[in-house]
DNA sequence: AGTGTATCCTGCAGGC
DNA sequence: TGCCTGCAGGATACAC
């Protein structure tokens, strides 16, 4: 589910909420979303202030105290929701899966319905490592078009399945890949090395708007997405041909069609976004 | 190198 | 009402 601009909003919400907060103790319902042992994780976390919330890619990072970064993936359901207190009634989360309480009484539960979602604690080495290992932030100075269109130009694959792949551009999901496509009128079966330099540029050019509205707008539910306050993201009615098969594409009018690529579904215009000669 | 497939897990919508 | 299938914003391992 969340893609960066989900993850951007968290961290936004967050940042005013659980900075200056220190970890008392951590409770784990189901130690599977951790990818170290449930003793060690509850050890590296415990007793640790956190100092700063960041973002990279999809994943929200809490840094704490004592060289400490906590990583957390969202998955498919992922939420996280900080408390003042302890969450009552129809406040309390339906699916807790870690529970990091804090000195003053409050608390910041992750929750995710799936379990798809990740948690860790690493060392900012440890961290640094797996950082390396992503591609560019697309809202970052560093993703120019010339760095994009370089690295298209090296790919056979797919230009979607390219852009799911973290360790090429970090943070893009099935959303907002769909979306950017659409946008620069590019079909999502078009193999990436293709693309001409006028393609590349407007994809480029189309990711980071499309990125940059939908954080404007809170990131999009289509379900499960929920914010730290438990509210819902605004730009699903925004969005111009993720899942709207037969609708009418925003540009033209031709019905949106579906294809499935690698298991997923990629929606686009069949007349704004040509397919190519040969699939 | 890249792709299809399966896997982790839960819940919902739609067809019958 | 119940049962079945398919689908879902992610990531990874595997065989080919």
């Amino acid at each position: 589910m969340p893609e960066l601009p989900e993850a951007e909003t968290i961290v936004r919400g967050l940042r005013r909420s659980v900075v200056g907060r220190r970890i008392r103790r951590v409770e784990v319902m189901h130690p599977d979303v951790l990818r170290a042992p449930l003793r060690a994780f509850a050890r590296a976390a415990r007793s640790r202030t956190v100092e700063d919330v960041g973002r990279r890619g999809k994943n929200v990072l809490l840094f704490l105290s004592e060289d400490g970064v906590l990583a957390v993936n969202l998955g498919m359901t992922g939420r996280l929701l900080p408390f003042t207190g302890v969450p009552r009634g129809n406040e309390r989360p339906t699916h807790p899966v870690v529970r990091f309480l804090f000195d003053d009484g409050g608390m910041l539960v992750f929750e995710d319905q799936r379990r798809f979602g990740t948690v860790e604690v690493l060392d900012t080495a440890g961290w640094a490592a797996r950082d390396a290992r992503m591609g560019p932030e697309p809202l970052g100075p560093a993703f120019t078009a010339d760095v994009l269109a370089r690295a298209l130009g090296g790919s056979r694959s797919p230009v979607r399945s390219w852009l799911l792949d973290q360790r090429r551009i970090a943070g893009i999901g099935n959303i907002y890949a769909v979306e950017a496509l659409h946008r620069a009128g590019i079909h999502p079966l078009r193999r990436s090395r293709e693309l001409d330099a006028g393609e590349a540029r407007r994809l480029h050019g189309a990711i980071r708007s499309v990125l940059r509205a939908a954080i404007r707008h809170g990131g999009t539910t289509i379900r499960d997405y929920r914010n730290v306050d438990g509210g819902e993201g605004e730009y699903r009615s925004l969005l111009r041909v993720y899942g709207r098969e037969g609708e009418p594409c925003p540009r033209c009018g031709t019905p949106v069609a579906r294809a499935v690529l690698s298991n997923r579904s990629a929606y686009f215009c069949p007349a704004c976004q040509p397919a190519p000669e040969r699939i």
